[in-house]
DNA sequence: AAGATATGCCTAAGATTTTTATGTATATAA
DNA sequence: TTATATACATAAAAATCTTAGGCATATCTT
């Protein structure tokens, strides 16, 4: 993630989808794609889009990188592929995460933002 | 903007660097290329390089699109460039940053960091 | 005095990531 | 029947950054 620039308030930012993609598939075990960009979309109510242009390119990527697999199963006559986290997947969660959220504290440092400690 | 990827710590994320120099020259009046990566640096504790190769283009693109003026001061025989805020570009900084925090609001949801509210 | 580092600007090639626009197919709701 | 939702995918183009220079002056070390 360099600085750059964030346009449409409704779209991810850059350099952060391998990311959120281990973070999801931490915590369910296996998902499909298609249901990625349904789950970002519930979480950040809407506010938020995950495209199909940037998220399968991001998948496949992770799969040949080794941080994903997937099994294939079929619901009547359509088929989902899931993805779910290789060991190696599993292994760079945490430290995905504490990058990113060094990233964040130094931005918040940087741009002065308060964001609620919150729940 | 995306979701997209992060990769070494060191660098900035891929969609800030418009709203860290807005940010940057909403709190100094004036500043000069050099002075804003030495700036980002020390504000970070030397973890965020803000690179002149990324920083320049931005500035010149952010000048041309009205948002940043320039001045020169000649110290000695070496010349500064100053950039400062247009009234234009004054006026995009509340609502860069009230997007960039909402971004990072919505990261949180999703990654469910906890950055300290802090300070 | 020489050499290294710091200050200060800049660009260009290449890589990466995302946007936008499609394409295909099945299922369900209007 | 038509539109929308589900579900995958790719490809051209745009945007942004990394890396690697280049140039010039000033200061610090040895």
């Amino acid at each position: 993630m360099y600085i750059h620039d964030m346009n449409a308030s409704n779209q991810l930012f850059r350099g952060s989808l391998t990311t959120i993609i281990l973070k999801l598939l931490s915590e369910q075990e296996k998902m499909y794609g298609y249901e990625m960009t349904k789950k970002v979309k519930e979480l950040t109510g809407g506010e938020l889009t995950l495209t199909e242009g940037a998220l399968y390119p991001a998948l496949h990527k992770m799969e040949a990188a080794g941080l994903l697999e997937t099994t294939i199963e079929n619901i009547g006559n359509r088929s989902r592929k899931y993805y779910h986290l290789t060991k190696k997947g599993n292994k760079e969660v945490p430290s995905k995460l504490a990058e990113m959220e060094a990233f964040f504290r130094q931005m918040q440092t940087i741009l002065n933002l308060r964001l609620s400690t919150g729940k």
